[in-house]
RNA sequence: GCCGAGAUGGCGGAACUGGGAGACGCGGCGGACUCAAAAUCCGCAGUGCUGAAAGGCGCGUGGGGGUUCAACUCCCCCUCUCGGCACCA
């Protein structure tokens, strides 16, 4: 009796849908909002995609039979270089690869039986989702959160155009197929202030409670807040003020230079016209072609411009130098040199023998300059600092901070590491910055009532030259102005696809609104998230931050009374074959498609959940195939030999030979229940392995038999739900299983009559006492008094202290 | 360097709040069925020593210390693996 996966599979697909069973009504009472991370279409999806849908999917047809109404959507992040990338290659429009991919992978989760409500469907590079993208740009824009300014950004060669912060990793590109070194250019272009929203980005992950710790501080260290001082410098004999930011004032009398980023734009000023010109300029020209990362793995090394500054404390005159170890772009990108007690100034001092000057002591210790061989940066008690002295590090800090902003020459200050973010692309498969170019009235934004600004199709160039090859479609770039008419130009950049999946999650509530991006009544209904399901750490100092942003800036426009997205987050560890990611351009994907059509969806989906926790990274095994194809090999036989007795009554006369397998049912449902509502799917099909292999084992075949099956079938299908749903038709169930409630168990019998004492002599399991009940301590030390097992260990011996751990454990401690 | 996660049989992994380490599966071995094989079913198994056998005695959760009647679990030190950040003043 062999299981024809193939036609169950087709059957109940086509039932849940006639059903709609997974549309999901709009006025949730008991709302659940189950999300999981969107996707980047890449052609069909492979075994290493489905973890995330897979889990998703047991979870929301958990809920659905706990009596929720689950919101359990999916969607596209569609725009994106990888498109581009593959038109340039094959000739293919970006689109028309795109929604192909979308098409087949689309079919493909269908054929793996997902619950989604596809009527919710959304698709970023879509008019009809991008006129929202554009319409956010707008409003940021108008809250002065989207700014254009020129500065050092980062710029991809492979890609040609520019990426954000969060792009560049270690100093290269975060494609995977570019990974070309990044460099510094200067260029004009559209930020998003994320920085003004620093503060509540920190402050928010407080309230985070379900959030990994993980990820939380991932996003602390990327936001990178350093609370600290700034402090005003004079140059001598120039009308030049350095403001330097540091977080340690308490250093102030240990400055002996100063270091200023090759970028600066007063170097120009300080060296004009003096010899040392030559010096500085070609010394600036060589730092700006170094990559970051050729600039952090090479000494520390500078060029005096020949000029001091004063410090502002105690007047001492410092040379000041420029060194390319100092960030432009963090604080003031300038900084104090205070070799003592800072590791890169002493490296520095050190090459160009710059004096040391000690004025943090180790608390109880004396530093010498002379001796020391690398900075002390600990905190500590003041030294050589005039009237400071012997004030401790921390409060000294204070102190000076005080006299500073007090003269005027400083203050407190906070510096974050987190930059603004970069959103301007220089490619065509993006949604088009809505700005508009006017000779007369400057920047205009595009009206509200004239979104989509629509990408043009007639496009064929699709290959990068630096600037947006939309720059290069006239019927685009030229326009009218929106205010006096006039002829004028479009932006031709496109946004970052980041920005897309910024928001996304509040397009499912309202997918087909046209006159706004979600209606207020929907998003109060259903936000915030109850449950977002991610695809792994990836995305914690990226998306993560974006659609936190978001929210925040969408609650402060007043259009979410919420300023947090999401409750709860799970990270799912990724899919791995030989030891590597699984994905087609490495060459280990398993199809979703041939897997199916050789072993069917329910072995695919309980492959994946047995293999290992789901948080954890699995390595994709064909073992693991095998098993997950007998379990439903035995389970189909199980319910076909045994039809008879199934009646799914629970049985009310309990007694004789199957009181422990119906002790085991209650026991399996209390594990299988606990185990999905805390995402332990792995343990959970391992109990019902054990329940099955117990009914296997089950001689009597009466009602208690009976019910066990029952249970089993109504247990598997949040898990293989085809097969349980096609069980569940064989035993006279109507309809699907998503449609009835989830199993309750029978508390009397939830715990085994018989226990077993464990009976230990110093520490050592050495005899066992089988109870029915309760036993007090001076029973079951008579009873093990009187064991002859323990005769050999307790003789000559004396009992010097009993530990008894009602009805489990006893031990008895002699000598 | 800093932050985070992790290390358990041949393999994937279990173990509640400190209470019988190794559930469940894979692979392996033995048996049944079969002319035979596959499939299926039943059984065995951490490891060393000992015993004809039932059994007995040790050792065992990356390494070393500690707390405790009792430690995979708690504390201290160390090693390694993975992920993130990294010239942030």
């Amino acid at each position: 009796m062999q299981l024809d996966h193939s036609k169950i599979e087709r059957k109940w697909q086509e039932y849940w849908k006639e059903k709609g069973l997974f549309r999901t009504a709009d006025k949730p009472k008991r709302k659940f909002y189950n999300l999981v991370m969107f996707a980047y279409p890449s052609g069909d999806i492979h075994m290493g995609h489905c973890k995330n849908y897979v889990i998703g999917d047991v979870y929301a047809r958990y809920l659905m039979r706990k009596g929720y109404n689950v919101l359990h959507p999916f969607g596209w992040d569609a725009f994106g270089l990888p498109a581009e990338n593959q038109a340039i290659k094959m000739g293919v429009h970006p689109e028309t690869w795109t929604l192909d991919n979308i098409r087949t992978s689309d079919e493909s989760l269908k054929l793996l039986g997902i619950s989604y409500d596809w009527d919710r469907e959304i698709i970023t590079c879509l008019p009809d989702y991008y006129k929202w993208t554009q319409w956010m740009f707008l409003l940021l824009y108008e809250r002065r959160l989207a700014y254009k300014k020129e500065a050092y950004v980062n710029w991809c060669p492979g890609c040609q155009t520019v990426l954000a912060n969060e792009q560049v990793i270690d100093g290269i590109c975060y494609r995977s197929n570019c990974r070309a070194f990044i460099e510094k250019r200067k260029l004009n272009q559209w930020f998003f202030r994320i920085t003004e929203y620093a503060d509540r980005l920190i402050e928010g992950l407080d309230r985070l409670d379900h959030w990994s710790e993980n990820v939380k501080t991932m996003q602390r260290n990327w936001i990178g807040k350093s609370v600290g001082c700034n402090i005003v410098f004079t140059v001598l004999d120039h009308d030049i003020r350095l403001e330097v930011f540091t977080t340690r004032p308490d250093t102030i009398y240990g400055v002996t230079f100063m270091s200023i980023a090759p970028e600066h734009p007063a170097v120009d000023a300080l060296i004009k016209g003096t010899s040392f010109e030559p010096a500085v300029r070609r010394y600036v020209k060589d730092a700006m072609k170094r990559t970051e990362r050729e600039r952090v793995e090479k000494t520390k090394d500078g060029v005096d411009t020949g000029c001091y500054a004063v410090n502002p404390i105690n007047g001492d005159k410092v040379p000041i130098f420029v060194a390319d170890y100092v960030l432009p772009e963090y604080g003031s990108g300038v900084v104090m040199g205070v070799p003592a007690h800072d590791g890169r100034d002493f490296q520095f001092a050190g090459q160009y023998g710059l004096p040391i000057r000690v004025v943090i002591n180790p608390p109880g210790a004396q530093l010498d300059a002379g001796s020391m061989n690398e900075a002390y940066e600990e905190p500590g008690v003041m030294v050589d600092s005039g009237q400071f002295s012997g004030l401790d590090s921390v409060s000294g800090a204070e102190a000076v901070t005080r006299q500073l902003a007090e003269r005027g020459l400083g203050g407190p200050s906070v510096n974050y590491r987190l930059k603004d973010w970069l959103i301007s692309r220089q490619r065509y498969w993006g949604a088009p910055i809505p700005i508009i170019y006017c000779e007369n009235c400057g920047m205009v934004p595009v009206p509200a009532a004239d979104l989509p600004v629509l990408l043009p199709e007639n496009i064929t160039d699709f290959v990068p030259k630096g600037r947006s090859p939309l720059a290069a479609v006239d019927s685009f770039i030229n326009t009218v102005c929106p205010n006096c008419g006039e002829k004028a130009k479009r932006d031709p950049d496109t946004m970052d696809t980041f920005v897309c999946s910024s928001w996304y999650f509040m397009r499912y509530l309202d997918p087909h609104n046209d006159r706004e991006f979600c209606a207020r009544e929907k998003a109060d209904q259903w936000l915030p998230i109850d449950q977002y399901i991610g695809g792994g750490s990836e995305h914690a100092t990226g998306h993560l931050i974006y659609f936190r942003f978001f929210t925040k800036v969408l609650h402060d426009a007043g259009y979410l009374s919420l300023d947090e997205p999401a409750v709860d987050l799970f990270n799912l560890g990724m899919v791995l074959k030989n030891g590597e990611v699984m994905s087609k351009s490495k060459g280990n994907a398993v199809p979703v498609r041939n897997f199916i059509d050789k072993h069917g969806a329910d072995v695919a989906r309980l492959t994946i959940l047995f293999a290992a926790p789901p948080e954890r990274e699995m390595e994709w095994s064909d073992e693991g195939v095998t098993g997950a194809e007998r379990f439903v090999q035995r389970m189909y036989r199980l319910v076909s030999e045994n039809q008879c007795v199934i009646n799914g009554e629970r049985p009310d006369q309990i007694s004789g030979e199957n009181e422990d397998l119906y002790i085991k049912i209650n026991q399996t449902i209390a594990k299988v229940t606990g185990d999905l509502e805390s995402f332990k799917y792995n343990t959970a099909i391992a109990a019902l392995w054990e329940l099955m292999n117990a009914l296997y084992g089950t001689r009597e075949r009466d009602s208690v038999f009976g019910y066990g099956i029952y249970t089993m079938i109504h247990m598997l299908s949040p898990f293989a739900p085809h097969l349980a749903d096609e069980l569940w038709s064989m035993v006279g169930g109507k309809g699907s299983l998503v449609e009835q409630p989830w199993l309750e168990y029978d508390k009397r019998y939830a715990e085994s009559k018989i226990k077993t004492i464990v009976v230990q002599v110093n520490g050592r399991v050495r005899s066992h006492i089988e109870i029915s009940g309760s036993l007090a301590e001076e029973e079951v030390k008579k009873l093990a008094l009187e064991d002859e097992r323990l005769r050999r260990y307790l003789e000559g011996k004396v009992v010097r202290k009993t530990v008894y751990v009602r009805d489990k454990i006893f031990n008895l401690v002699v000598e």
